[in-house]
DNA sequence: CTTTTTGCCGACCAAGTGGTCGGTGCCAAC
DNA sequence: GTTGGCACCGACCACTTGGTCGGCAAAAAG
């Protein structure tokens, strides 16, 4: 009753590395074989518990991927009565994990979605879903700041989510070319300066 | 001595279609023989203008990408007294020619740099100085508008520039998915109300 | 103890990949 | 008009790609 925990960690073990070897150099650019290999496994394991390269790739969308973005960007936003708080915070945590991974190679999601955008619509739809929630759960927290009297009322939350999502793929695009460290620290500026426009009485004009 | 003209006719032409197909489906995942095919055109004529696929590939670097990026995004930015409304209207433009373009597949420049991060430093390197000239030119106006009196004088151009770009990047990204003229309209949106924040006279603390 | 199932092996395949090279026809210079 | 150079051709090469398949050892089921 143990082979189904061997087939498992075998399964999980391949993922791993998958997900490795394609956020380190891209889905197209990594073969089936420079997996087996770096596992010294064979093609046949490999095509036994995966039905194709896009099969096994879309399990490590849903399983790993999505785990790491609730986990870093979504869960540690739920929690807090100060909305821009909580982001910064968040943010903050995200960017410095960033930082201080030696081999960085951007935002895992972004770098796919840019992968795979029309050359791929079923995996980029996964992706795309991914997007969805994290957008979905800063709408609502930032809503619920408005009733705190956080935000401003006529504040556009949709507008305020989806610019701190693009503001946020762009940076790690960004500190992937060096310099990471300085490039936090004025995003945490920038984004702080941002939120100061967006609170209860600030000058609209 | 128009054998030169035609030879640079035919390098163009495939520099053109290069760059069409490796934006549309990655570097890596378009053969030189698709390029070829569709210009009706041999190995022997690509391999006798071009040293390698790489070759071929810096030179689209240096003879169209550079030159899209200044005339969108550097160029239109320059004569302006006011610089927030220069980077508004700069912006605003991108984003709409983008919008309109029936195949978007992002912003060129982000989507290559994210293509060959460390795994191609030699065009990464040409990539990243282009990057390096939009931001010099950015912080080079905030910079003027702070002498001006449009900007207040605590304000950090070089961290405003990289937030600038991180979000335009981002919103490129994003708008791929689809919606772009919603998220467009957003992403102005809160771009002025970040430039707010930035006035001489906005509260600070 | 046999039989079946299962995880895994690795040789093999067709279809590409980037790149080479001997050749051909055309245009310009003499 | 001969000749030399140049743009271009396309068969060919070694190698890699995703994917198949018959087989084998070990464990589970009978």
């Amino acid at each position: 009753m143990d082979k189904n925990l061997k087939r498992m960690a075998t399964m999980h073990r391949m993922q791993v590395k998958g997900l490795e070897l394609f956020y380190k150099q891209g889905y197209y650019n990594t073969s089936v074989d420079d997996i087996l290999k770096s596992l010294s496994l064979s093609k046949g394991a490999f095509y036994h518990h995966f039905q194709s390269k896009e099969d096994f790739f879309i399990s490590i969308v849903q399983n790993l991927i999505v785990q790491k973005v609730y986990s870093l960007l979504i869960e540690p936003v739920e929690s807090s009565e100060n909305p821009f708080r909580a982001i910064e915070a968040c943010f903050e945590n995200a960017l410095e994990t960033a930082e201080h991974n030696e081999m960085d190679y951007g935002f895992v999601l972004s770098n796919f979605m840019t992968e795979f955008n029309r050359r791929n619509p079923e995996i980029s739809k996964y992706l795309r879903d991914i997007y969805k929630v994290w957008e979905v759960n800063l709408v609502t927290i930032l809503q619920r700041g408005k009733t705190d009297g956080f935000l401003a009322r006529h504040v556009d939350s949709e507008a305020v989510a989806n610019y701190l999502i693009a503001s946020y793929i762009g940076i790690r695009s960004l500190m992937v070319e060096g310099n990471s460290k300085m490039l936090r620290y004025q995003y945490m500026q920038q984004l702080k300066s941002y939120f100061k426009s967006l609170q209860e009485g600030a000058l609209v004009a």
